[in-house]
DNA sequence: CTAATTATTTGACCTAAGTCAAATTTACGC
DNA sequence: GCGTAAATTTGACTTAGGTCAAATAATTAG
């Protein structure tokens, strides 16, 4: 796990069991069918979404093709940023890969929480600043990676999407088509 | 001004003047020259800099090539996030492109104000949001437009940095050679 | 088990954009 | 203003990766 999301957790864990307690009151879980959706464009997105069991993806629509943004496996937390802090009409969709079991943090009420005390804002602070540094890390990869770079990158840094998913959506998540994954795949396995 | 940015300033002038007094304390002003260096890699990002006056740019070498990573005009805010956040040795440069007024945000002082009080906090975490969105907007930029998309786009967006910046600094922040984008002006031109 | 989908691979071809080199234009020092 | 250096443009060529189409391979339903 990556340092600074495990110093979240860590953190999190540790939090006053009072403080811990009304937050929790705020976390609804649910169950997801597998190809059901979390989120549509269109609806605001008012809550995160922490994973707790199943693959889930969030993707856009762009020239009827999809792009896949982001991959979710157990422990991350799903969310469009865009609508949930400019609470605005979300433009993607999140969407559960297998049956997905997960905890639903209200945007309302941890709000609340938030206000009341500073150590839940810090972790919200954190847990942002951890998003803003990944995208930028995710950004340098496009402009410094061919298709195989970025394969094998993906390869070394999340060796489960690539051992749990299909083909279509580790292409579209690089960003290429999967007909060139498939020749970069059969080059690397001839190797 | 994007709005959320706006809604930022607003909150900041807004403050309690006591508070600000006490954040200002915390400010320093300081002139650098054109071309000179006000992050280096190896170096701690230790605060955030506001421009007053000048141009500036962020940038990192990858195989003796330079990728201009964002623009600075005044008003803006320059910082490596990553260095910042994670308090760890930049892998970039932030650099004067013209004489250079900025006011810097010293790190340690700005986070005591920050847990003194809640709203400079929420401040603070509000520019984070904005530059998470922001780095997924541009993400986005270069996962579905082609190089004179980015152009146009960057054109009618921020009509300033193309006026001002040479072509060969405009290339490296669109991320296409600097033939490329002549050949993509003169099209445009032509037509 | 077999048929029918669906996913993946392979082949042929095309295009956006990169590289290298040369020509031109612009800016700057004296 | 003149010469030199730097910035920009233009040309010729190459290449990564896209598209379209067909061939296999793997799943799933019945």
């Amino acid at each position: 796990m990556n340092p600074y999301i495990k110093r979240i957790k860590d953190l999190s864990n540790n939090l006053d069991p009072k403080i811990r307690t009304e937050m929790e009151k705020g976390f609804t879980d649910k169950v997801f069918l597998k190809g059901s959706y979390l989120l549509r464009p269109g609806q605001i997105c008012t809550s995160h979404l922490l994973i707790k069991k199943g693959l889930a993806r969030k993707f856009y629509q762009h020239k009827n093709k999809e792009i896949t943004t982001e991959i979710y496996l157990p422990d991350d937390v799903a969310v469009s940023l865009d609508s949930y802090i400019m609470r605005k009409p979300a433009n993607l969709y999140i969407q559960a890969l297998t049956e997905l079991e997960v905890t639903i943090i209200d945007y309302s009420r941890f709000d609340k929480v938030k206000n009341k005390y500073n150590d839940v804002m810090i972790l919200d602070k954190m847990f942002i600043e951890y998003y803003a540094v990944w995208f930028e890390q995710r950004l340098k990869e496009f402009q410094t990676m061919d298709a195989s770079q970025r394969y094998l990158s993906l390869l070394e840094k999340e060796p489960k999407i690539i051992q749990l998913l299909p083909v279509s959506i580790i292409a579209s998540y690089l960003n290429v088509s999967l007909e060139t994954l498939s020749r970069i795949r059969s080059k690397i396995a001839s190797s």
